[in-house]
DNA sequence: TGTAATTCCTACCAAAATAGTAGTATAATT
DNA sequence: AATTATACTACTATTTTGGTAGGAATTACA
């Protein structure tokens, strides 16, 4: 019952480059590998998924890198986390554990826990962690 | 960020056994197994990490199995999932994520997860879903 | 024009966690 | 004695996670 290193790479990566929003600057994953100690290669993959959404103006060669399009504001924790780790569900009820439809017994627990954390993700923005 | 199917069936088996509480019957796991359709030696696998808790009277052979030592109120949920899928907790803050400690940019969104769902289901019992 | 630095893209790989199985010993009932 | 239940240990297969490797396309700048 954990999230991964993914989610919480992502997060740091769009944190990162929304620091520079103000500044108007590229950010390369070169620096956010070096600052985070993370490894580039890494990065760039995890970069893959982000660049599905309509998150960044980019630019390649030398001085390039990544900047926000929009206000950090626009940016919702959820998506960012949803679009990095696939799902912030905690659980879903599938036809193992849950052999009768609509009589789950334990459904209501993980929906109710669902709720929870995509409510709490889904009301905070990247502006909240810069 | 999925709670693991240990700690689904780890429920389902103590609400099938919370169910017979009143009756004061020994539920067996086979019972169970069949019940729920989930192999009977995964079942007591996990029932090996369950009866780590202060939970059973249990008796062997024929016509035996497991009965509650208590009152359904008396079980929080939160108890038997974290018995039995080791901890709740969503994401920690390691040396990884967070080379310098006390300034981890994210660690808030953890922590607020964390307690979010641990005050949840340590606000459940068994007796809530019997 | 050439080189270095960057993003972009596809494959592959290793370690860890998850989800089981198998087999045997022990205890209780009939 | 036979059956049926838990108790316990060990093994295994599958999936997920956490990466690496290698190269192609693009841009800046000397």
């Amino acid at each position: 019952m954990k999230i991964s290193t993914k989610g919480k790479y992502a997060l740091l990566i769009m944190i990162d480059i929304a620091k520079e929003y103000k500044n108007d600057n590229y950010v390369s994953l070169k620096d956010i590998s070096e600052k985070e100690h993370i490894s580039l290669k890494y990065l760039e993959k995890i970069m893959l998924d982000l660049t599905k959404g309509d998150y960044f103006i980019t630019l390649r060669g030398k001085t390039g890198g990544y900047k926000l399009k929009y206000d950090p504001k626009k940016y919702i924790i959820g998506d960012i986390l949803r679009l990095a780790e696939g799902s912030v569900d905690v659980a879903g009820c599938d036809k193992n554990t849950c052999p009768k439809k609509g009589i789950c017994k334990t459904f209501s627990i993980w929906d109710d826990l669902n709720n929870l954390i995509n409510d709490y993700l889904d009301n905070k923005t990247l502006d909240d962690y810069i």
